[in-house]
DNA sequence: GTCCTCCATGTGATTATATAACATTACAAG
DNA sequence: CTTGTAATGTTATATAATCACATGGAGGAC
């Protein structure tokens, strides 16, 4: 998406997922992206962290936490859930990663350089998650929490519906 | 368990939806909004449904179903899990309660009166919820929805932070 | 009325998701 | 090398959700 990343008109990165693009730059530029931000603050990037990042930046698909752990067992690391879920705690923690809560599931940061309030498009059908930016604090809610006194500290936004691949193959949806 | 009291155990009353009210009418009003709306509907607001919502209302925070499973058993209602996830969904899918996606909890609908696309702050100090209206598809994620073709057919946005009345109990935050 | 169908409920079992607890290993600092 | 700390491995368990099938009740067809 390097030399195709056009901006929005309003200045918002557009999301990646239901697009074409050179996805193998995906994998690459997001582990260099980890391995420079582990550099930079201290942090040990170790294989099963890595692994698991890779696995993760093979698809714009949130993986289950077991789906992680197969794939881990099959290129002989441990097999028990704690190791993927700490790898995957690691990779949350530090931005690498985000959980998607609707789907009890994990996916690849797609905007690891920068700090992010990020929003999630999960089309029910090919199950495909594109990563957006979001501002909640701004819209609706943010005036609902200044007014009651509420500290935001995270947020959860994630849109559930169909993507533009999926709209076109089932135009209709009142077609058995 | 302590018997469905919304009193703390240091017997503050916790922040529900983080102001005072007349919270009788909470549950008198989801009740007869229920009935209402199961009446004009056709859908029928059977016992185990309505204790449900009226557990659900008692309080203004999300409970887990297994919470509302074990007082369903002592009110002499089925004590397994599908007689309350039945009912959830009943809830849930008519606008009658919520889940919160990030505690995998549900809550009753503060608002049953009107459609309405959902936004929950989620005080992770006392465990209160409060509802408020969202607009998502009116800030940037519906701008990155509609640059891409993406159809939002549901939303979660769900704010994690801290409530007016925790901050003000512990109003230096040694964060985490 | 009887029968039938549909939907809701009850129950046992199972699957899916996540964490607790503790032993072992790797690694950097002194 | 010793030691402290973080990371990993492993067993077991907790929590969340669903499957599969039996039971029962309300309403319509006859």
């Amino acid at each position: 998406m390097t030399s195709g990343s056009p901006i929005a008109p309003d200045g918002v990165t557009p999301p990646v997922g239901f697009a074409h693009h050179d996805h193998s730059s995906c994998v690459v530029d997001g582990l260099s992206a980890a391995e420079a931000r582990c550099s930079s603050e201290g942090l040990r990037f170790t294989p099963v962290r890595r692994k698991v990042l890779e696995i993760l930046l093979q698809e714009h698909r949130a993986l289950g936490a077991y789906v992680i752990l197969d794939r881990l067992r099959d290129e002989g690391f441990g097999s028990q859930p704690p190791v993927a879920y700490r790898a995957l705690d690691f990779l949350v923690t530090n931005g690498l990663a985000h959980k998607i809560e609707r789907l009890n599931a994990f996916i690849a940061c797609a905007h690891p350089h920068e700090p992010h309030a990020p929003a999630f498009m999960i089309c029910r059908l090919c199950d495909a998650v594109a990563e957006a930016q979001s501002s909640p604090a701004r819209g609706a809610l943010g005036a609902a929490a200044r007014a009651t006194g509420f500290r935001i500290e995270r947020t959860v936004v994630e849109a559930e519906g169909v993507c533009p691949s999926c709209a076109d193959k089932a135009p209709k949806k009142d077609n058995t």
